[in-house]
DNA sequence: GAATATGTAGTAAATCGTGATCCATGATAT
DNA sequence: ATATCATGGATCACGATTTACTACATATTC
């Protein structure tokens, strides 16, 4: 937890990256060792779906996820456009699928 | 509590004045104590509801949480008992109320 | 243009989340 | 001692919403 400081009219300022920052103020997330940083960053900009995010990084494609997850294509693809949310038990397929802690994608 | 977001190599990083960061890192701490490790080992086991072991070491009841959720107590009721596993907004909102992570509840 | 990857409609079926109601226990008064 | 009331929890029926599918459409890439 040691960051960079630095200071701004004479002010102290601790520069935190994105991530931890999330973390620290509560909207928390547990570690995701084999995530590196700049994906982990995206997810928690949430530019886009996390589940979309991850995807690509594993490599995979939208029917690479759905064999792997047992859910249709389709669907899947609802899920990453943020047009379905999906049931709980379809996050954790995902999770399962992808490899990740369901926190991440909840 | 919204404190500037910017780049730098392409990364995201917050700029969190020093006392801030004091606090935030101290309530971090603070909030992993919050759960000891027989509650997280009884969560671990399964052997009752996570949000039922939380609720009570909490020292809520289920009209408490209810109220601090937003949902009706019957249907903290029926969560806790497995009769209803809840939408992704229910966990949240549990989560929410009681103040844990959402990926320990799902 | 063929093949691959992703997005959209339409839908039966499932689930959500609620109010009404009920059960058990315990405190207080009668 | 027992009737009454309050508290915490559980169950049910049900309208409303959402799920997650198949079939179809559109990019995108080779």
């Amino acid at each position: 937890m040691d960051h960079d400081l630095l200071h701004i009219q004479g002010k102290p300022y601790v520069l935190v990256p994105l991530h931890e920052y999330r973390m620290l103020t509560g909207a928390a997330q547990e570690k995701q060792a084999h995530l590196p940083q700049e994906i982990l960053d995206a997810i928690y900009i949430r530019a886009e779906h996390p589940v979309k995010i991850i995807r690509r990084h594993r490599g995979m494609t939208q029917d690479d996820l759905a064999h792997a997850s047992g859910l249709s294509r389709p669907f899947v693809t609802e899920i990453e456009t943020g047009k379905k949310e999906g049931s709980v038990g379809t996050i954790r397929a995902l999770a399962e699928a992808l490899q990740v802690n369901t926190g991440l994608l909840v």
